[in-house]
DNA sequence: AGCACGCCGACT
DNA sequence: GTCGGCGTGCTC
């Protein structure tokens, strides 16, 4: 950590700067300035002409560019390291397994607002004070007269007036300014650009503190009472509970500033201003006891874990828990145990599950004050006071979403990711870690404890369990309160939701008129609800119970759906749903199903095959094929219509902003102001809904027909978890799945809730078609504003990328799925490819994708396309 | 993000 | 032949 200080060194620092610039450059420091300077500072650096952020990372002692073209440091941003030399390699290793530039690493790790920019603010010059002053200019002749048209005097007189201002506030105040336009003025000298460092520097919350300085002697006090009985009420208060914060105080005093400041005058009394926490979570909690005794699997599985970290060594576990058996009980011994030995704890859940709930559970456990809550629900200034109390040591329990798997917790004994399998943990733009994984990685160089846990783990983190040198596994498959696992029942769409019948009236060319899909609609809404939902909804109303109704809308492409036999169309190569395409655009409409598809082609997103929609279903020649696609409001809609006195609320993405309406919402379940609730994957998460004692699946198929491998295993996961939602309280739970495919291995064990049998099969399925956990996985996005660009763009990295599979260190041990369109082929006017790698270990797909983008660099098209490598993808879309 | 460098069309 | 457009690539 020291950096070299003897009197011959050149005095060198390695920094990442925050530019897009893979690598690290290399400065001069002039050491009497900084003798201070340690890796894990920010400094500011020049850079061309700009002035950026950069990270100490290293003081070397030789620079591969010659010493005359080093420029020194301008200035040190901090007075002690922002991280160890242990959260550098883990930064430095992300770095280079995600190939992301190291302060992008390091930005994405510590509190966001931490960084300085230098913007290009643009000021007046005197040329361009005197061309407003004088704008007779014509009659010099010079051609100042014609480049100084109404608009750029305009400019001028509005820089001249606010003195400098940066490019985006002239085109808020003016009017969109293109760039070329301030080039011209900068060029002819009207106008000029300078540097400013500024960023949203976060500030602590300060609050007014009120504290005795000096007792008066008791005679003043006498005195005190009979003329000023406030003020000297006041003095006893402050004596008694020794320094209160103003705000404190207004709640016993009626106007506090005005007996306080008497005081503060003859020194009697002191007001500071000292920092506060900002209170992430100030809602009011209501409390449940922790439990006195833990089951006996509860038991064996917190005594193994406590055992491991009295080691003080790595090891992984795998905590495979059925809902309700009372996971988060055995972490919270485990942290517990921590906590004792003055270690540090991470607990990592999905964003969603970081309820009031669960914090609360942890507020009865710790101290508050020792705990820390990191979630993007945070303002700046909170997440900022949140890491520096987690920082400077004194908070030592952090709870957060992925992004504090960075935590700058000392001494860490223990990271627990619950709910392990979510996708959540994947940052899907930029550096596109997975924070399970950096969890395992960064327990490993701590030496800590590492708990996944799951009701259904991922077949990646089930297989590690089962292998040398991975997880332990524990599991736990008793709920706490022996309450049963709800019932769950399978409704055959195919007969039962008798979607067909209504829907077979001959409107099934595709000529049909707008409000013909409109009436179709209404059809299929109500037989997207079959008469046993139906019957149990109605009951559920009845008996004044609340419902659930579970439409699963994740994603947004279509795919080819038989309407008598319920298979669907699958790419011959990759086992995945091929996607439906209208050929003719034109003919999109918001409708549960598209137009049916006799038109229109069908594509797998993987590797590009496709094939025209076929005449007839080819396993069952049966002719009534549908594209199955979006909708929810329709859901609503009917809903409405068929139960009018019923109190519906709708919870997606869509209807939801802001954290405060999701607390709303949830909060009105749980009072029973709802009778059925709609809702996407939000309302499958972990909460306790006590009145919810019906579940219904509208369609499990739509999770199940994504084009995507992970596909049989997200339907699994969420149908398990949604099930879990029925009967929390004290009546039982009833859950109705409704399905085209009732056969389906994904949702026949989610019935049985055997994830056992499902991992099996589905492992099978894996092994024969080469997907993780038997390859790893990389997708290769190609993206660009022009169509052929991109297209010609992932030609060219396809090219690339064969050959690179064809030397002899990868031939055998890679393969290159594609180029192919991405799934979402247009997503705000660019177009997109993707390559799907797959290798058979990490270090030979992190050696392949270098040479990959390598062999590509040379060759890049013009027209600017952007090519991203996310590593282990959970999502391809 | 900004600036230099370099390659093509419109002017002297 | 030169000016100047913008598309591309470095920046220690």
């Amino acid at each position: 950590m020291e950096p070299v200080s003897g009197p011959n060194d050149p005095r060198m620092v390695e920094v990442a700067v925050d530019a897009r610039i893979e690598g690290t450059l290399t400065y001069l420091f002039p050491y009497g300035d900084f003798p201070f300077l340690q890796k894990g500072m920010r400094v500011v650096v020049p850079l061309g002409k700009r002035k950026v952020t950069g990270y100490a990372v290293g003081f070397p002692d030789a620079s591969e560019v010659p010493q005359d073209k080093l420029r020194p440091v301008i200035e040190v941003l901090d007075s002690t390291p922002l991280f160890n030399e242990t959260m550098l390699e883990i930064f430095k290793w992300a770095s280079s397994y995600y190939l992301c530039p190291l302060a992008e690493v390091i930005k994405t790790a510590l509190p966001s607002g931490i960084n300085l920019k230098s913007k290009g603010v643009l000021a007046i010059t005197d040329k361009g004070q005197s061309a407003i002053l004088k704008p007779k200019g014509r009659e010099e002749g010079h051609k100042n007269a014609s480049s100084l048209k109404g608009d750029d005097l305009k400019l001028l007189e509005y820089l001249a007036e606010t003195g400098e201002a940066l490019p985006d506030d002239l085109s808020s105040s003016l009017g969109s300014i293109p760039e070329s336009r301030v080039a011209r003025l900068v060029k002819a000298g009207y106008i000029e650009r300078l540097q400013k460092m500024g960023g949203p520097r976060v500030r602590e919350k300060t609050e007014k503190e009120v504290s005795l300085a000096a007792r008066p002697p008791g005679e003043e006090m006498k005195k005190l009472r009979r003329r000023a009985p406030e003020r000297a009420r006041l003095l006893d208060y402050l004596g008694q509970n020794g320094p209160t914060s103003f705000s404190a105080l207004k709640e016993s005093f009626k106007d506090p500033g005005r007996l306080i400041r008497p005081l503060t005058a003859d020194g009697t009394v002191t007001v500071e201003d000292v920092p506060v926490r900002r209170d992430p979570f100030s809602r009011p909690l209501q409390m449940s006891p922790p439990p006195e005794k833990l089951m006996p699997g509860q038991e064996k599985a917190a005594g193994e874990f406590i055992k491991a970290l009295g080691r003080r060594e790595f090891t992984s576990f795998l905590l495979q828990g059925v809902t309700g058996s009372g996971k988060t009980e055995v972490y919270l011994r485990l942290i517990e145990a921590a906590f004792k030995k003055g270690l540090g704890s991470i607990l990592l859940a999905p964003e969603i599950a970081l309820t009031p709930q669960l914090i609360c559970r942890f507020t009865q456990r710790f101290p508050a004050d020792k705990i820390a809550v990191l979630h993007s629900g945070l303002g700046p200034g909170e997440r900022h006071d949140e890491w520096w109390r987690i920082k400077r040591g004194e908070a030592r329990v952090v709870i957060g979403a992925r992004s504090a798997v960075f935590a700058p917790a000392a001494d860490l004994g223990v990271i627990v990711v619950d709910e392990e399998q979510e996708s959540a943990y994947k940052q899907d733009r930029g550096f596109m870690y997975n924070g399970r994984d950096l969890a395992l990685m960064r327990a490993k160089r701590e030496g800590a404890v590492a708990v996944l846990g799951s009701a259904t783990p991922s077949l990646e983190a089930r297989f590690r369990s089962g292998i040398e040198g991975g997880h332990k596994r524990a599991v736990l498959d008793k709920r706490v309160d022996s309450r049963p696992l709800p019932e769950v029942e399978i409704v055959d769409m195919r007969s039962g939701g008798k979607p067909a019948e209504e829907e077979d009236d001959g409107d099934r060319d595709s000529s049909g008129a707008l409000d013909r899909v409109k009436e179709r609609d209404k059809l299929i809404g109500s037989a997207l609800i079959s008469d046993r939902l139906r019957k149990a909804l109605a009951e559920n109303l009845e008996a004044g119970d609340q419902t659930i109704l579970f439409l699963n809308r994740r994603g947004v492409s279509s795919f080819l759906l038989c309407l008598d036999c319920g298979s669907r169309l699958v790419c011959p190569n990759c086992e995945v749903s091929l996607v439906h395409h209208e050929s003719r655009s034109a003919a999109k409409v918001d409708s549960f199903y598209g137009e049916p598809g006799r038109d229109g082609y069908l594509l797998c997103h993987y590797c590009g095959y496709h094939m025209d929609v076929p005449e007839v279903c080819p396993s069952c020649r049966g002719v009534r094929t549908a594209a199955l696609g979006t909708g929810t409001e329709l859901m609503e809609k009917t809903i409405s219509v068929e139960f009018p006195g019923a109190r519906i609320l709708r919870m997606d993405s869509d209807s939801m902003s802001g954290k405060e309406s999701w607390f709303d919402c949830l909060d009105r379940v749980s009072r029973g102001r709802v009778d059925i609730v709609i809702g996407t994957q939000m309302v499958a998460k972990g909460h306790d809904f006590p009145g919810v004692t019906l579940v219904g699946v509208i369609l499990a198929d739509l999770s199940l027909n994504m084009p995507d491998f992970r596909a049989a295993e997200r339907t699994f996961q969420t149908l398990t978890q949604v099930a879990g939602r029925a009967g929390r309280g004290e009546k039982p739970g009833r859950v109705i799945i409704q399905t085209f495919q009732p056969d389906n291995y994904a949702i026949v064990h989610a019935v049985s809730q055997d994830y056992e049998g499902f991992y099996a099969r589905e492992m099978e399925i894996r092994k024969a078609m080469l997907y993780p956990p038997f390859c790893r996985l990389a997708n290769i996005r190609i993206s660009g504003r022009s169509p052929e660009a991109a297209k010609r763009a992932a030609q060219l990295l396809g090219r690339a990328a064969k050959s690179a599979a064809g030397l002899k260190a990868f031939s055998g041990k890679t393969k290159v799925l594609g180029p192919a369109p991405a799934p979402i082929a247009r997503i705000r006017g660019k177009s997109r490819w993707m390559a799907l790698v797959k290798a058979d270990s990490p270090a030979c797909m992190g050696a392949f994708l270098r040479v990959v983008l390598e062999r590509y660099a040379g060759k890049a098209p013009p027209g600017g396309t952007l090519v991203e490598v996310d590593r282990d993808p959970l999502s391809m879309m």
